[in-house]
DNA sequence: TGCCATGTTAATGC
DNA sequence: TGCATTAACATGGC
């Protein structure tokens, strides 16, 4: 569910409630979210800070633990909801405050590591156009499947991809180590300014997704492609459409996407 | 009832 | 060997 721009929106959302706050006791109901590992005795810990690590929330605390909370397709982080049957996790805190997360699904994890998260790809705001054109002519993949690839770049999910494509105009089938070095940096362009738009809306609510103060987010009603299957083109008029590319649902235009 | 869903990973097929 | 597809995870909404 959450993307890069969901995951930002959290943090910033959560960040000035936790940072500097203690943890005065965890919780972990039904323990799957800790998918069979040992979760540390954090009561006592200090937030230090709330960062976005790709799609997924890195809190550090002090001591040098540091909690990767993986949202899956449906996980939440919330400050001060109800618990209710979803929740899968609770921390409470000195201020009084509670954080819940919660994940109807149950794709989503905790993680708990003791040095920084590795195997992941460059965050697409730290990385140079030419340096991702470079990335991006080693892959015989398709367009679509290196971009939801984490390792390749990290923070793209569905939406994004399918929305970052239809506005450099490439279409989702197409081989990355084709594309012109200029399409190539084109599209990092197309991905910035995509991602960069989406956080200024705080993300995109399709279904469910709320930060971390329960708002939802305002991104879809910019989106051009995703979701709109047989709706005209805001560009050309052509109607979307819909195939199934890595069993994800894939919208594009195909007047103005090439291949 | 059947299909769909913002994610990830292992297994299988070509 | 490399890439594509399928299945699986678990649950709710339409």
């Amino acid at each position: 569910m959450p993307e890069l721009p969901e995951a930002e929106t959290i943090a910033r959302s959560l960040s000035p409630h936790l940072v500097g706050r203690r943890i005065e006791a965890a919780a972990y109901p039904g323990q799957r979210v800790l998918r069979g590992k040992p979760a540390p005795d954090i009561s006592g810990r200090q937030f230090v800070s709330i960062e976005r690590f790709g799609k997924q929330l890195l809190l550090r605390l002090d001591g040098d633990t540091l909690i990767l909370v993986k949202l899956g397709m449906t996980g939440a982080l919330l400050l001060d909801a109800a618990p209710d049957a979803y929740t899968r996790a609770g921390f409470t805190l000195d201020s009084g405050s509670r954080l819940l997360f919660r994940d109807t699904r149950q794709f989503g994890s905790l993680n708990f590591l003791a040095g920084e998260p590795t195997g992941l790809g460059p965050d697409p705001f730290e990385l140079s156009a030419a340096a991702f054109a470079q990335r991006l002519r080693a892959k015989q993949t398709r367009l679509k499947v290196t971009l939801l690839n984490q390792q390749f770049l990290r923070g793209l999910g569905n939406i994004y991809v399918d929305e970052a494509l239809h506005r450099a105009g490439l279409h989702p089938l197409a081989r990355a180590s084709r594309l012109t070095a200029g399409r190539a940096e084109a599209l990092h362009t197309a991905i910035v300014e995509l991602l960069t738009h989406a956080i200024a809306e705080r993300g995109s609510s399709i279904s469910d997704y709320v930060d971390g103060s329960g708002a939802r987010g305002n991104f879809q009603n910019f989106h051009r492609v995703y979701g709109r299957e047989g709706q005209p083109c805001l560009h050309c008029g052509e109607p979307i459409v819909r195939l199934v590319v890595a069993q994800r649902g894939t919208h594009y235009c195909p007047a103005c996407q090439t291949r």
